[in-house]
DNA sequence: CTGTTAGCGCTTTCAG
DNA sequence: CTGAAAGCGCTAACAG
C-alpha cells in the first residue's frame, strides 16, 4: 500500500542493526512489588494511591516513597480487564481521506477531547464493517466515530443492531435511533448561491460532487442530497442559470471540471465549488488569465484553513469541523460511559466574505 | 483548547437525549460461555480457535458453531494482560503540526503499517516528557514514534535512559544509541540552490526557518543545522548572493517573509522555501504581479502533495514521508518485538523539476 | 485428543 | 485503619 513518491529509495542506512537475542523485557514493577517495598499489602498500596479509604499518613508516605523508588505506574491493561473497558475510542476513516486539512481538524479535535477525558484515540483506516465490529467486540475500543458516511453505508448497518456505542459525523439514509453530528449543507449551498445572486450574478457554474445527481450511485454521500436541495432552492428563488459540472472532490478533478465548465459556458461569472475543488478552479481560471474576483467570482464550501490559503483568499461557507468533532467525541464519551444518548446535532452554516467574490462586470464584452 | 472558527455556534440540536439510568453493559460473551454452549472446556475452545494443538473435527465444528451463535471474539484486553503487551504503538506529535499534509502522510502510513502487523496506532498530541513515560509505563503503548524532534529535546532525554522502545523521525543532538529515520536535508537544500544556480540565477532569497540561524534557540529543530550546511555549501560552490529571511514554517509567515524579502532585495530572481512557506511566497509574488517562473523562480523542500497543488506546480525536493514513516514503524515493531535494533536510516534527496523554475531573464546558464 | 489449574496485575468485597 | 482473597478473560503448563 505504500505509495512511492521517488525512485526506489536506496536508503543510506548507517546500519548498526545488532541482531541480538530477543531480549525478554525486564518486567515492570507491579503493585505487589510496591507493597513489598513499603512493607504493606497490595490493597493498601491501591487505596493509598487513589484515596478511596483512609490511610494513616505514615503508611501513605511509605507507599509513595516506594512508588517513587520503583517508578511504579498501575498497569492500564489490568485495570481495563477488571473494568471491562478499554478506555479508548476509535476513529474510523476511509483510507484516503477526501481532504487532509479537514481530516487533520477532525483528528486533532477528537484526539484532544478523548485525551482530556483520559481516553486514547486509535485511528483505523479503511476497515470493513465486520472488522469494525471485531474492534468493538474484542474491546480494542469502547466506541467509534464514523466519518464520511454514505446514504447506504454498510458500516452503519452493521453497527445499527449491535450493542456498541458509535456516533456519526455526517448523516445517512435512515437516521432513526442514531447519534449524529452534522453540518447544515443545504443552508451552506443555499448561502453560497444566494451570495453570488445578491452580488448580481445570473450565470453560475457549480462544481458538483461526482455522483451526486446520479440516482443509482450507491456509495453516495448523504450530504449530497442536502447539497442539491440548497442549490435548487437558491436557483429557484433568484431565477439563476446554473451549469453543473461533476467532479471528484479533489484538486485535480476540480481543475479539469473548471476547464470543461469555462469552455462550455463562457457566460458564467461565478462558480461554487466544495471540498478541495476550489483550488483546482482557481488554478484553471489563473491559467486562462482570468482574474478572481474581477473576471469571475468563486465561492467555496470548505474549511477555513483551505479558504485562507488560496490566492485570493476564498469567500466560503466554512465547515466548523473542530466543533463538530468535539461534540461528536463528547457524545461518544457519554455513550461509552453508559448514558443512553440519542442526539442529532446540526451545526448551522455561515458565509465568510473573503476576497474571491465581487459583482459581475456591468457590461460583459464578448471577447476578453 | 477548542478553537472557534465561527461565532459561538448555537447548534440546533434535535435533542432526544434520553437521560436514562447508566445502562450496565449486557456483558460480552467470554470463552467460558462458548465452552458451555459447545459442551467443552475453555482450553478446548481456545485451541480450536488457534490450532496450537489438534482437535477432533467434530468438536472443532461444535466450537465454531458456538462462536458463531454467541458472536464471540476473544477479549483483546485479557490477552494483553497475559502477554504483558498492549499491541499498540503511539505516535507522539506536537499539538499543532507544522503541516497538515505532511502530518497526514506520516499518520496514514504509520497507521497502515501498524495495522498490518496487528497493532493499534494511538495518537498523542502535545504530551510532556513524563506523560510519554507514563503512557509507556502504564502499557498504554508498547513503544512510540517521535516526530518533529529538536536539537535539545526533553522528550528524547526522558526516553533515552528508560527501557522503552522508541524511534525518531528526525534527528537530535546526541544520536548515540538511538534508532532514527531521517531525510537528507543538507543535500535537499544543496540541490535546491544548486538547481537555481545552474539555471543561471545569482541573486537568491532563502526563506529560512525562524530560529535556525540563532545559536541560542534551544528548541531548534535538528534538521535546521543540515539545512544551513546544505545552503552554505551551494552558496560557496556557486558564488551566490543569498538574502536570508526568517519565517515560521507556515503560509502566513512565508507570505510576510516574502514581502519583506522582495522589498529589501529587488534583484533576487529565485527563492528557496520549505514547509508550507512556498504557498505564502507564491501568494506574495502573485500580489505583486510577478509571474512565476518568468519573473522569479521558486524552489521548495516539501511534500509532493503540496508541490502538486500550487499554481504553478512547484519545483521541489520532495520529502518521502510515507516511506520514512513505514520504515520508522517497522523498526519500532521490531523493537517492541524484542529485537535489539539500533539503526539510523537516512533517506536521500532528489529534486523534482516541475513548473516554478526557469532561467532568469538577464543572464545565461552557468557552464558546469 | 481433552480437561484442570494457575496466574497475568489490578480492584473490591469481606474480615479483622 | 489494614490485610486476605476472589475474580475479571485468557493462555499454557501440566495432567490424563
Amino acid at each position: 500500500m505504500q505509495l512511492s513518491t521517488h525512485p526506489p529509495a536506496p536508503r543510506h542506512s548507517l546500519a548498526l542493526s545488532a541482531m541480538v537475542k530477543p531480549t525478554r523485557e525486564a518486567h515492570m514493577p507491579t503493585i505487589k512489588d510496591v507493597a513489598a517495598h513499603a512493607g504493606v499489602s497490595a490493597s493498601t498500596v491501591h487505596y493509598a494511591l487513589n484515596g478511596k479509604r483512609s490511610i494513616s499518613p505514615e503508611v501513605r508516605q511509605r507507599v509513595l516513597d516506594a512508588v517513587q523508588a520503583l517508578n511504579y505506574s498501575a498497569s492500564a491493561v489490568a485495570q481495563r480487564l477488571r473494568e471491562h473497558r478499554s478506555y479508548s475510542l476509535g476513529l474510523i476513516a476511509p483510507e484516503l481521506p477526501a481532504s487532509d486539512a479537514a481530516m487533520m481538524e477532525i483528528l486533532t479535535a477528537t484526539a484532544a477531547t478523548a485525551s482530556a477525558a483520559d481516553h486514547t484515540l486509535g485511528i483505523y483506516l479503511n476497515q470493513a464493517p465486520d472488522q469494525i465490529l471485531g474492534l468493538l467486540r474484542a474491546q480494542h475500543v469502547d466506541g467509534v466515530i464514523l466519518i464520511e458516511t454514505a446514504h447506504h453505508d454498510p458500516r452503519i448497518e452493521a453497527l445499527r443492531h449491535a450493542p456498541h456505542p458509535f456516533v456519526l459525523i455526517g448523516q445517512t439514509g435512515d437516521m432513526t435511533g442514531l447519534t449524529t453530528v452534522d453540518f447544515d449543507f443545504e443552508q451552506a449551498f443555499y448561502l453560497a448561491f444566494d451570495h453570488l445572486a445578491r452580488l448580481g450574478h445570473r450565470h453560475l457554474g457549480f462544481i458538483v460532487p461526482h455522483g451526486a445527481t446520479d440516482d443509482d450511485q450507491p456509495q453516495r454521500k448523504e450530504n449530497w442530497y442536502a447539497t442539491l436541495r440548497g442549490y435548487r432552492r437558491a436557483r429557484q428563488e433568484h431565477d439563476l442559470h446554473v451549469e453543473l459540472e461533476p467532479a471528484v472532490l479533489n484538486i485535480e478533478d476540480g481543475h479539469r471540471a473548471a476547464l470543461r465548465l469555462t469552455a462550455r459556458a463562457p457566460r458564467v461569472t461565478g462558480i461554487v465549488a466544495s471540498g478541495h475543488t476550489q483550488v483546482g478552479v482557481l488554478r484553471a481560471l489563473y491559467s486562462q488569465g482570468r482574474r478572481v474576483p474581477d473576471d469571475c467570482s468563486v465561492v467555496g464550501v470548505t474549511t477555513a484553513q483551505i479558504a485562507e490559503w488560496t490566492i485570493p483568499r476564498l469567500t466560503s461557507v466554512d465547515l466548523p469541523l473542530r466543533e463538530m468533532s468535539v461534540t461528536a467525541s463528547e457524545l461518544l464519551l457519554r455513550k461509552v460511559g453508559g448514558e443512553a444518548v440519542t442526539e442529532q446535532v446540526l451545526f448551522p452554516a455561515y458565509l465568510i466574505d473573503r476576497e474571491s467574490t465581487a459583482p459581475p462586470r456591468t457590461a460583459q464584452p464578448e471577447s476578453t
